[in-house]
DNA sequence: CGCAGATATTTCAAACTTAAAATATTTGTG
DNA sequence: CACAAATATTTTAAGTTTGAAATATCTGCG
């Protein structure tokens, strides 16, 4: 059986909670913190220069990164919500003009969603606009600070990483 | 005119977008892609484990601070959502029986939201499970990049404080 | 007192989100 | 080939979330 951290050396068990599980909770909660306050500041900015949303601007983001366009699964997978989800963000996205849905060959079930034109170019305007924003709302990060921020995030992240096919 | 880390020196402006500015735009994507994965992680679990959600949750973390209940206005800028949002959540918890709301003296407009004695026992069980989560989740975290961690976001978190009233 | 503006909360419409069920199609196995 | 299982996506119901409008009440000023 495995022994963590939380336990073992200092012969916690059960509920008691140690200072270390404490700390990573208030690094929890302070995540959730800081996510929120700039998620909230993100949409905001996005609604009034934009006329659009953060979840519209995520799938343009993952469609401009891969120009050959994406599956429905391989979308929400890369942007880790449910398929159902994409479904309606899609629509409202072919709705406005900045994205098609292609069918695959060989496949009937299957269609590629991909940046029309406009779609692109939209996107790639907003895209600047919006990096100066994150930039201006992160700007007392600096560049050390950043660095060190993505080296430990990436070392949660890794932990559950989903398990392979 | 104030000149900040992202142009000035460099000399850069307008829509160049500076090392700097790409660093602290992998930084926000990070927090953004480990707060999904792990709001996922407890979403799934406080809902197999207590047949509750995440939101209902923090509305009884934050009444369990305050015992004496909280105002529906300090509760939504406690959580940092819509006063309208955090109506819904409260409807739930009251019909659920953790929670009630109590009209408030010589303020008829207003009411407060305390905990039932059971909403405090199931609580207080549920903190407990959730703590032991978070701190699995976070098993990677060392106590010192926990600090890091929370140092770091804290400079973000001040820098869009709410401004004052 | 009377009432305009401020304050506290709820309601509402639209969008987002999930989990589960439904639909459509493909693939593998006898 | 038949057809069960797997796969890709959409639909659905319930809940969460926002921003704006509506409601109710309070406060202060003339």
């Amino acid at each position: 059986m495995n022994m963590n951290n939380s336990e073992g050396l200092t012969g916690q068990a059960g509920n008691e909670t140690s200072d270390l599980s404490k700390a990573r909770l208030r690094a929890w909660l302070q995540i959730l913190k800081v996510s929120r306050k700039i998620e909230g500041e993100l949409r905001e900015k996005m609604r009034l220069e934009f006329g659009s949303t953060l979840p519209r601007f995520d799938v343009l983001a993952a469609l401009y990164r891969e120009r050959d366009g994406m599956r429905m699964s391989e979308l929400s997978k890369s942007l880790m919500v449910s398929n159902g989800n994409v479904t309606g963000i899609v629509d409202r996205l072919v709705a406005e003009g900045l994205i098609v849905r292609v069918p695959v060959e060989n496949d009937r079930r299957a269609s590629i969603v991909r940046l029309t034109k406009e779609g692109e170019k939209d996107f790639a305007e907003r895209a600047l606009v919006h990096e100066s924003w994150v930039s201006e709302l992160f700007s007392d990060l600096s560049s050390s600070d950043a660095d060190a921020l993505i080296r430990i995030l990436r070392t949660i992240s890794h932990h559950n990483e989903a398990p392979h096919d």
